[in-house]
DNA sequence: ACCAATATGGAACTACTAGTACAGAGTTAA
DNA sequence: TTAACTCTGTACTAGTAGTTCCATATTGGT
């Protein structure tokens, strides 16, 4: 009874609902799941029926109260959003020998793209790349068991834009005396995606207790980092159940590096030839 | 001010929100929006945020009340039921200016991926996935001045799946003893996108004197490595800016993950429970 | 056509939620 | 360090929504 979709139990129970609630029931089902969001006397009159009536209705799906139903919708409508599961309509799961797999991944992680484009505010974005363009303070860079090459790649590109970058090891043991040189003011960019990393979080706290200006990159569940951070850029990573995908995480910092560099242009042309000289 | 999704008011109100009003900005984001229909309690609570913060927050997005907000919420989510085809939310409502620079960054990564996707063979993909899960021998790894990030998110994930994994060094210096213990049938997968690495080209030709089968994951211009190759995986990376982006290459890399550990489960599995206790 | 049983909606009641004011925590500038 | 200011959460109030009860309408059986 518990993992049932509401609109199961709807058509499970149609069967002994009287008149009134039928028309309740197909006012549901008819804008599903909207209208159950809206409040009682709403549902109710679009309906064509009366405020108890819709309760009854709600009581016969087996649900102790009005917002209890309400929150079984809820759950059903994340769901929905989250599993992946949505587009398998169309992709056969795992054939063994599967010629175009290459062709579904990449399908994914357009999409992944796209989300990741509508979830990431572009003032945050811009705000990032302006602080790191300016070259102000030490920026520090750490990342999980796989971010971490992330937080490398990022690394060896603003190398040439500006100085005071600074790689940090998240683990206990040397975190501390890599610490002690942090100053308020100063930038730290964190990669953590799940499954999150209990000693990068302590990490963030420390940082963020030293009034480090704390940006967090992360996935679409958001690291409990967020909590300290001052600047979160959440990307899109979903797959189907197997594995996430972290492409969209990397394009993420190819645009920070890519913009980063166009606001910094005039310092970091003379220090990029200067590099290459060497 | 009036047919505007939420999600655009939200990307529009962003930059004046404080701290907590974020928090809560993001929150919404994260399983939007579905927690926007939970009363304020929950939303805040899940956001990290108190109830008044939220109040606040819904109140800058320029609704009157939180009914207000939730309605629309409704409405939006209404429209997007109804109109199948506009499926796609991914219409990111952005300022002038470059304020779009991430969208336009993100477009044209989404155009590399389509591109990569009609320029890898199949065949080729799935044999190198096939060799890579069998798992004999050993398998070289080695990238350029910044593809060796991708190299070493390669290895890190390969080691779950096989052993015999070994990161190659491509100076000169460190080069030669690295190579002694290259056997025949051993494998090696190189990464070389321009500027091509003229050391990499040169342990490339060792490799191949080794008798070493040779794998090179290069970029659309095809480094010269190529004619020492049994395997090619040509990426499409050019963009319209002065550096390329090698988000298409990292997509490969994982579709390669994905599908060797999916070739390999059946011993990869116990490898990667053992891993994980330990 | 009458009666019994059930369904229904209106109105009163209760509980909970949104809204508000305020105090203290945190931040910034001098 | 201090002082001014902003932000943030708590405690409270007012209002609104959900719930319950009951009179009325409807249905079905005899």
């Amino acid at each position: 009874m518990e993992g049932k979709t509401v609109a199961a139990r709807i058509h499970d129970a149609m069967h002994r609902l009287t008149a009134a609630e039928k028309r309740a029931a197909r006012g549901l089902l008819a804008n599903y799941p909207t209208i159950g969001f809206a409040p009682v006397a709403e549902f109710a009159a679009q309906a064509g029926a009366s405020s108890a009536t819709v309760l009854r209705f709600v009581s016969q799906l087996g649900y102790r109260s009005y917002p209890d139903f309400q929150r079984a919708l809820r759950e059903e409508l994340d769901e929905r959003a989250k599993s992946p599961l949505q587009r398998s309509q169309s992709a056969p799961p795992r054939q063994a020998g599967d010629a175009n797999f290459l062709d579904r991944f990449i399908t994914q992680s357009i999409d992944n793209l796209r989300s990741s484009a509508a979830l990431i505010p572009a003032s945050e974005f811009e705000a990032l790349c302006v602080r790191l363009a300016e070259g102000k303070g030490t920026c520090y860079l750490a990342g999980g068991r796989f971010t971490d090459f992330l937080a490398g790649y990022l690394e060896a590109h603003l190398r040439l834009v500006r100085p005071g970058l600074r790689r940090l090891d998240a683990r206990p043991a040397t975190r501390a005396d890599q610490m002690i040189d942090v100053k308020p003011g100063d930038t730290a960019i964190i990669f953590d995606v799940r499954r999150y990393d209990a000693s990068l979080l302590e990490a963030a706290a420390e940082l963020a207790a030293r009034r480090a200006f704390l940006v967090l990159i992360t996935d679409e569940w958001m690291s409990p980092i967020a909590r300290h951070a001052k600047l979160v850029l959440p990307c899109h990573t979903g797959l189907d159940r197997t594995w996430d995908a972290n492409g969209s995480v990397f394009t993420l910092v190819e645009a920070l590096i890519a913009r980063t560099t166009e606001l910094a242009w005039p310092v970091a042309s003379k220090r990029i030839s200067s590099i290459e000289r060497s």
